[in-house]
DNA sequence: CGTCGTGTTCGTTTTGAGAC
DNA sequence: GTCTCAAAACGAACACGACG
């Protein structure tokens, strides 16, 4: 029966090449170190070490098997000491539930703001007042702002624009056939469009167009992405044209790979986003920190 | 269920031998 | 003389079964 212990006292002895060493490194005594090692090569049936004049030179077989093992070794003893570390000093854990665009976005980077664990869940905006009210997540964020619903603490983060773009490799720019300077395509042209959207309820480009043109828009999207990034990704190359937040695509047009096709701030559609959370959390002070944080996130603080 | 005896495991201490 | 490894002897801790 292999003991870890004799693999600790192999690791140690392959490193500073005598037991003496290991010995100290390990707070045991020399000839238990020496065991150690014996009953290793007895259990594998190969001379792992030979025993030279003040030294122990590992062999071909002893290398090899430092190779193999040293890393699991090293695992086992740093899962330890975080456990250990997690017991002794527990951190609290925050679960946030999120639209996975806005956590790349806007979350990622302000995670190591507050020393806690984060449980991060994708979710859809109708299942995560639910959650939050049966204790599933701590913290939502959500473009839907439930005022009824006295348990939940609603604070605005965040305003999303939505901007209308289409690759600058398209052969043909909506610009250049914009009407009369006002500064974004007819309806009839946009129309005329391939349009990726999120989903077939065409949730942004409804918005769009009430706010734009004052209509519902006549439109059978030629691909449907749940991803606004791979929505941007598809637009780049030329598949069709969306309308994205810019937040999602702004790299994109700075580079010059997507163009902006509305340029009026006018005709452009905005959403508020907001941070969620149980009324009973108002006084948790890593929720405080966590809202600061991603306060100044969103506002490019 | 608690106690006792026995065997096993794993460590320490002591000692000896060999190399420098 | 000093340093190192190995072997022997010994002890503490523990597991386990028998017994009252």
């Amino acid at each position: 029966m292999i003991n870890l212990e004799w693999y600790r006292s192999f690791i140690a002895v392959y490193q500073s090449r005598t037991m003496t060493s290991a010995a100290d490194i390990l707070c045991l005594t020399q000839p238990a170190v020496s065991q150690h090692i014996n009953a290793l090569e007895s259990v594998l049936g190969t001379k792992l070490f030979d025993r030279m004049p003040r030294k122990m030179a590992p062999t071909e077989e002893g290398k090899v098997l430092y190779t193999r093992v040293v890393e699991s070794i090293n695992i086992l003893e740093s899962t330890t000491n975080e456990y250990h570390q997690e017991r002794t000093n527990p951190k609290s854990i925050i679960k946030i539930g999120t639209p996975n665009e806005f956590f790349f976005e806007k979350i990622l980077g302000c995670l190591d703001v507050i020393n806690c664990i984060y449980r991060i869940s994708f979710v859809s905006s109708e299942s995560l007042l639910e959650k939050l009210e049966n204790g599933k997540i701590d913290v939502a964020i959500t473009t839907k702002k439930e005022s009824y619903n006295k348990r939940i603490e609603y604070k605005k983060i965040f305003t999303e624009d939505f901007v209308l773009v289409q690759s600058t490799k398209s052969g043909s720019s909506l610009k250049e056939f914009t009407d009369n300077n006002k500064e974004q395509p007819s309806e009839a042209l946009l129309l005329q469009q391939n349009w990726i959207s999120y989903d077939t309820e065409l949730p942004i480009i409804r918005s769009y167009w009430r706010d734009a043109f004052r209509s519902r828009p006549a439109i059978t999207p030629i691909v449907t992405i749940p991803n606004l990034h791979t929505i941007a990704k598809a637009v780049e190359i030329d598949k069709g044209v969306s309308i994205l937040p810019s937040y999602i695509c702004q790299n994109a047009i700075d580079a010059g790979r997507l163009e902006v096709v509305n340029a009026s701030k006018n005709t452009v559609s905005s959403n508020d986003i907001f941070i969620s959370y149980r009324k009973e959390d108002l006084k948790n002070k890593d929720i405080a920190l966590f809202e600061e944080a991603l306060f100044n996130k969103a506002r490019g603080a």
